[in-house]
RNA sequence: GGAGUGGAUCAGGUGAUCGCCGGCAGGAGCAACCUGUCGGAGGAAAGUCCGAACUCCAGAGGGCAGGGUGCUGGGUAACACCCAGUGGGGGUGACCCUAAGGAAAGUGCCACAGAAACCAUACCGCCAGGCGUUCAGCCGAGUUCUCGGUUGAGUGCCUGGUAAGGGUGAAAUGGUGAGGUAAGAGCUCACCGGUGGGCCGGGUGACCGGUUCAUCGGGCAAACCCCACCCGGAGCAAGACCAAAUAGGAGGGUUGCGUGGCCCGCGCAGAAUCCCUCGGGUAGGUCGCUUGAGGAAGCCGGUAACGGUUUUCCCCAGAUGGAUGAUUACCACCCUGAUGAAGGGAACAGAAUUCGGCUUAUGAUCCACUCCUUUU
RNA sequence: UGGGGGAUCGUCUAGUGGCAGGACGACGGGUUCUGGCCCCGUUAACCGAGGUUCGAAUCCUCGUCCCCCAG
């Protein structure tokens, strides 16, 4: 069993990578959140979140960013195949619990994963 | 029991599992990775309101402009901060607040109202005198109707005296009482109040107390200003170094730049293969970067703020799309509930070059004190 | 992170110590066969809290929010 880490290397930095877009991007909405799953080159998949200053105070966007990380550290390997992921805080009040963050982040990876099926038995042909 | 004032402290704790960032050591060496070990948010880290350190501009030098501070004495690297006091104001009180120099250096403003808003004095009014006039009484002359004189009351104008009173206004030329006067007035007197000067005593000083003489016309300087003291500018995206990238594009120049308030001064470059500006390209890394006006404890000085000194004492975050977390167990606190079971809650808030302050946000506990009410 | 600027009717704005004004809008009325244009009237604001002053949108202090700039 792969062991549960989350290395500088798995975030995403760079500002060009949160914004290009491509057409074979997945875009998931769940209650809170909308997460975007981009193909990458990479063996491994990234995270990257964004919270504005719109959501909350500095403790507010601390709690979101850390919350989806420990969700994404724990369900990195259900992501196939490998992707950027992008998750963007919608106007939602309220503090989030990691439970409810992980709930949100299993359902996309769920839809994720179920786009990339139907695409693979389609285009074949 | 209720209301309140001042001060101090803490900012849940201990494990287990999985993670993140940094230092050190090891895996032969840089990076990556692994192992071990140590450390890992705050009282406000916030607002960026002051003051400094540090870096660059020249080691920041002179003048002007501009800005800041503004009772006294201390503290400090420095401050607009702190401590101790003085004066003034608020509160029944504990206690709190206080940008608190100068208005006879000058300028300006004080809307509306009001006679008048600061400098001459003056409008209404009051009083005296003069000239008219109306009415009444008396006297004289005369033919009844009239004329003259005089006294009193009223009234108009002029001259003079006066500032007691006058709807106003935020503010009106010391207040009250008596004398005095034609009417009045600090004109005089008694008490009270203010201002200025002299002297005496206390205090380092702000100032306080007493006495005496003079005098009694506002306010605003967080209006311009004057006086005293202080301040050069920019800010760690400061600044230094390494690497990568494009093509030699456009404009300007004798003085240009540093210079980002202005002038001087200073420094650098200075006839082109030169300099400046714009445009274009690059958007990575290393250092600065955490040991410092540092903390703790003891002793000494000081009312205190604070300072001095001693120690084999301690090292206490350094990220760079930005770490300091998640799950779970038990205990502690508060609330609902019945004391149990059970359930719920736990504030404000996240380091970014570093310190000293201020201000703002906010949960809980403790100590001292004040006022009111009830009981004894 | 550092620096700079701003907040006035629903919107855009003027006002720099003394009544807060204008335009557009909204509402009501008039005009018209009806609507528009036009005319008349009404409504409606100084970001919040303290201080200076007789008096504050204006001067001072603190706070809230918004916008801009950077090597």
């Amino acid at each position: 069993m792969p062991r549960e880490t989350f290395k500088k290397r798995e975030r995403i930095t760079k500002r060009a990578d949160f914004i290009r877009r491509h057409p074979d991007d997945t875009v998931v909405h769940t209650r809170a959140y909308r997460v975007i799953f981009k193909p990458s080159t990479l063996p491994y998949s990234r995270l990257g979140v964004v919270v504005t200053r719109k959501n909350g105070n500095a403790v507010f966007r601390n709690r979101v960013k850390r919350v989806l990380r420990e969700a994404f550290r724990k369900n990195k390997a259900r992501i196939q195949p490998p992707a950027d992921v992008i998750v963007i805080r919608g106007k939602l009040s309220g503090v989030p619990t990691f439970h409810e963050a992980e709930e949100s982040f299993l359902t996309a990876i769920h839809r994720y994963a179920a786009t990339k099926n139907t695409k693979d038995t389609d285009t074949p042909a």
